[in-house]
DNA sequence: CGGATTTGTTTAGTACACTAATGATTATGG
DNA sequence: CCATAATCATTAGTGTACTAAACAAATCCG
């Protein structure tokens, strides 16, 4: 017997309704799981004037400070059709400034601001809170981030 | 030392680059594997004229038929905003029927074509498609929608 | 009964996120 | 060296996904 979906038992057969039901799908747990933690961010991103997207984007800078569009896309494993108006936003707010690569024009470099740099500051006290909010320990948010990494790779793999 | 950011080493301080890495945000974790899964199943899902989103919206109608667009929303845990929209190219596409309620006029019953019944079949090839390219075995994607589970459940609790 | 409140859906507005197409710059190879 | 190909970013178009506001229908309650 084959089952080809996940269920919560784990004994019986896999019924054509097993295989379907939506509580069953890994691809709608983790929708809704993504859905849901980046919407406690919201609230404690609302002040700084940055959405989840955003915050990822400081992230990536705060690590490595003047990256071209296609290096922060490679990071965020997002399109640069997806960046570019994201990052036109990020500069109207003032936390990087957009400027083309002197040695290669077709490249852009996003820098932080001083501003953008100073930021840092205040979103140190953002993880603490999202996990005071999730109310999860440590250990189950690393078991689940390192689970979450297989499957990426998974998909990178299979892609 | 209380450490607030998940890391995959679990020796040593948890510095303020730690605390802001990337690579350790469960967020971003989940927000990638999320992306990442769902665009597995865009060419699988692209010949039965199907965004991921309307794939789980047919899901929910399999399950049960002539379905409000509130009862939908808490199934798929989304606000009835995004689902008006998404019901109309449903409607247009000529698998389900929008029909006031007759016994609460604001009500919409959202019910499936002949049609939309149809489609069943030949979505039953879908989710063993989606785990073969992800290869990945029946018992980790078990585990991780366990872990994801809780999440969905640690979220609810927190908001 | 009838005004006030609640409920169900829709619309408006903003912001991702994707694919495909465009345009500009750099790299390549005959 | 120069035509061709590859690379980088942007724009256009579609489809989520959210909040806030609008609207109609049903419910509540004095």
């Amino acid at each position: 017997m084959t089952e080809l979906t996940t269920r919560s038992e784990t004994a019986g057969p896999a019924t054509s309704d097993d295989l379907l039901a939506l509580e069953n799908q890994v691809c709608f747990a983790l929708a809704v799981a993504a859905r849901g933690v980046i919407g406690l961010y919201r609230p404690i991103l609302e002040p700084l004037g940055l959405t989840h997207p955003q915050y990822l984007v400081m992230l990536a800078l705060w690590q490595r400070n003047p990256r071209t569009v296609r290096d922060l896309g490679e990071a965020l494993q997002l399109e640069p059709a997806t960046l570019s108006p994201l990052l036109k936003r990020l500069e109207a707010q003032g936390y990087v400034t957009r400027h083309r690569n002197a040695r290669d024009e077709r490249a852009l470099d996003v820098a932080l601001t001083d501003e953008g740099r100073a930021l840092r500051e205040r979103a140190l006290d953002i993880p603490p809170q999202v996990v005071d909010r999730l109310g999860m320990s440590l250990d189950e948010l690393g078991v689940l981030r390192d689970h979450l990494t297989e499957v990426i790779d998974a998909v990178r793999a299979g892609a």
